[in-house]
DNA sequence: TAGTTTAATCGTAAAGCTACGATAAACGAT
DNA sequence: ATCGTTTATCGTAGCTTTACGATTAAACTA
């Protein structure tokens, strides 16, 4: 087939961008890097690599996911990178979830 | 390499479950089909591939990741099946989530 | 300048996801 | 029994994801 990729102009904004932010979501590395980031209560430069079973190219890669995605901030402090919790990332996650739970849940919970 | 896949022991039970939940959301189709289950307000049995811009397999395909994971459920009916919310699968979605929210936004919004 | 530390990127292998047509299976109806 | 409807499954193409080692790039340090 020549399509295989999401029809993302077939469904609603909002939709798609949901999806997107699950996505982000969607492995257990970067809901762990994103606890990390909240309960440090500030951002991290360096040590999340050495949290994470994983290597050093994987955790460089999700972390990447995470900023592309728009729920993490990443800025350079010397040899070493600060990561942050991006709050706008953050705040449209929970409004777009927040929309779909208050959909779900009224017919179901 | 040999190791390609999550290695989900390595994080908690709630951080793999709350990433495969969300995998199920990460597509919009997905989240469509959600959306039409909660708002109709019943059981659907066929009107969904009809309301979405994919094939019939496609469609098929969508459906079984959401029960397979636990966010809906299907019941034959004759020779249709009926679609519904799973409850029990909605309600661990939220609690993670909310379990997740708690952390990320205390320290952020 | 040379060396060290830190993180990103490259290259690559294996597996997964998305899509569709084709086919099969299940059921009711004739 | 046969036909039509509905849905699942099979097979497959192509792109994406995950993972890692190796390398590169950037910045501080001596």
């Amino acid at each position: 087939m020549i399509m295989t990729r999401t029809k993302t102009e077939l469904f609603t904004p909002d939709e798609t961008r949901l999806a997107e932010l699950a996505k982000a979501l969607a492995h257990p590395a970067r809901i762990a890097i994103l606890k990390m980031l909240a309960t440090k209560n500030s951002c991290i430069c360096g040590e999340i690599v050495d949290e994470l079973p994983l290597a050093q190219a994987t955790v460089s890669q999700h972390l990447k996911e995470l900023k592309n995605v728009g729920l993490i901030k990443g800025e350079i402090d010397g040899p070493k990178v600060c990561y942050c919790l991006n709050e706008d990332g953050i705040k449209e996650l929970r409004l777009l979830w927040t929309a779909l739970e208050a959909t779900v849940m009224a017919k179901c919970c």
